[in-house]
RNA sequence: GGCCCGUUGGUCAAGAGGUUAAGACACCGCCCUUUCACGGCAGUAACGGGAGUUCGAUUCUCCCACGGGUCACCA
């Protein structure tokens, strides 16, 4: 077996957004082909017009840009085997399909919409096409087409046999032809369908592994007469097990809409890093050889990467494992890191406070969106039920016991001249020891009444600190009230 | 329903005939602690079932069960 320069190929439907199972299946094809030093290809496959979204390839192509997976052609970048969508190479199939037909591996057929609907109702499931016009003599076929009459053209499988190929993840697949349709290679608007403009592009790209989820993997075998029709290498199948969600009923199917956020754009929007998900989802299906670490960037998947790391079985997409990971993610980022991509997510940003404040938040959060809800509080004191507020079991704190212990909190307080947290610290517990009360009760009294909150990101001094003394103050003041 | 694929703790998973069957998330407990987190330590929890092959099967074979995928002028 020559070696042959590795050539994948991401091959999406541009639908509007990008699901995340396309996205893994793009970052093990790009893993793939640059384990090897080889070639990725994007490709975008519009050949549906009538499921055509405005914009949609930008998704893709933004997508790939931000999770860092470069393509070396596709769209905006170009290459010796353009184009690289489909729509643009119109002519080239149909070429090839007439081709096909004069090699005797396809045919015309002028089977009406009405008749093959009849045909569906007649055998239910997996009834299929009847080969009505598998074998049109030439002359009807001819004349046919002279009179204009719409016509799509079908493969022709062999009637008997068996077809047999290898993937590299699930080994030998092997099919009885009969169970093989005589599917639709060329559409009766022109445009081919997938099942056939894949294989001609792939082989014309190229493109060495054909990476893919494995609801294909049903559906080779006829790809593989095809390139076996025309004569073509076949390429190696690399089909990937499926990424599944689990439903509100318990069931587990494909990952899809109905299981929450499945877009990349989703989850980034829910406060996800990139990097994180990128990383989480390399190890759906994938594990690395000799090692326990799960951290991964995208030059060491690269380097890690290889084919027989690749599980059988579906893996379902855990939104819990990936909040653990992006919370991991977000605790790497340095100060300045984390003040970028949170800022976003913050809805009234105190400018002022925000370099203070956002240290105490960063080891705190599992996802970027958590932030504004932690932090609301400096902005704004929130409305709290004082009774409710001031219990505290362990610290044996109740709202009677609070109301004594704020005036001393005050008062401790006026002595402290550095507004800082080691001052304020130091000036609670000393009147805490002075009054012979648990340091902790008085800090949770503290706290509470600074924040209105029964847990906050960061303690009662720290919290002080950040907000001042003029509205600590305030806000002791505003609990003393409430206190009654 | 036919065909194809899969099946190790709740989830992700290692394992390649002989192991105390890793590790991670989650969960539980303890420690740390100025609440909550973070961090540290410990714990609960798994080879779907049945036949074979073998001295020995989670690992190999077959059957069954269960799960999933697929059967479009969608990709």
């Amino acid at each position: 077996m020559i070696n042959r320069n590795v050539v994948t190929r991401f091959a999406p439907s541009p639908t509007g957004y990008m699901h995340i199972g396309n996205l893994r299946t793009a970052l093990y094809s790009y893993l793939i082909a640059k384990h090897s030093d080889g070639t990725f290809i994007l490709r975008i496959e519009d050949t549906d017009r009538e499921r055509l979204v405005e914009g949609a390839t930008d998704v893709i192509i933004d997508t790939l840009k931000v999770t860092g997976l470069r393509y070396d052609e596709g769209p905006g970048v170009g290459g010796a085997n353009g184009p690289y969508i489909q729509s643009e190479r119109k002519e080239i199939y149909l070429r090839y399909a007439k081709e096909l037909v004069e090699r005797g591996a396809a045919y015309y057929c002028f089977c009406s919409k009405e008749r093959l609907e009849s045909l569906h109702e007649e055998d239910g499931v997996g009834g299929g096409y009847d080969r009505h016009c598998r074998d049109l003599p030439k002359e009807e076929v001819e004349a046919n087409l002279k009179a204009g009459i719409p016509y799509v053209i079908r493969q022709k499988i062999p009637l008997e046999g068996t077809t047999t190929y290898e993937d590299a993840v699930f080994g030998t697949i092997s099919t009885e032809n009969k169970e093989l349709q005589d599917q639709i290679l060329m559409k009766a608007d022109g445009y081919p369908t997938y099942n056939f403009c894949h294989v001609v592009d792939d082989h014309l790209m190229g493109v060495t592994h054909v990476v893919r989820g494995s609801e294909y993997l049903t559906s080779t075998p006829k790809y593989a007469l095809l390139y076996d029709a025309f004569g073509w290498q076949r390429p190696v199948f690399v089909h990937l097990p499926l990424l599944m969600g689990r439903g509100e009923d318990g069931t587990v199917s494909k990952l899809s809409k109905r299981h929450g956020a499945v877009s990349f754009a989703d989850l980034c929007a829910d406060g996800y890093m990139p990097e994180a998900i990128v990383n989480y989802i390399a190890l759906l299906g994938w594990c690395p050889k000799n090692t326990e670490n799960e951290f991964f960037t995208l030059d060491e998947l690269t380097k890690a990467f290889s084919l027989d790391g690749i599980n059988k079985s579906p893996s379902v997409f855990d939104y819990e494992k990936l909040l653990w990971f992006n919370g991991e993610y977000i605790r790497k980022l340095t100060p300045e890191e984390f003040k970028e991509r949170a800022l976003p997510f913050i809805s009234n940003p105190p400018m002022d406070k925000l370099d203070r404040i956002l240290p105490l938040v960063q080891p705190r959060i599992g996802k970027l969106s958590e932030i504004d809800g932690k932090i609301a509080f400096f902005s704004a004191l929130p409305d709290y039920d004082a009774a409710e507020l001031f219990q505290n079991k362990k610290n044996k704190v109740t709202p009677d016991v609070a109301r004594d212990m704020l005036s001393g909190i005050v008062s401790a307080l006026s002595g402290v001249f550095e507004w800082n947290n080691d001052a304020l610290y130091a000036a609670l517990t000393a009147y805490a020891e002075q009054s012979g009360i648990k340091s902790g009760a008085v800090l949770f009294v503290a706290r509470a009444a600074v924040s209105g909150l029964s847990v906050t990101p960061g303690g009662a001094t720290e919290i002080m600190e950040i907000l001042g003394k003029d509205e600590t103050l305030a806000r002791l003041q505003i609990a003393a009230e409430r206190l009654g």
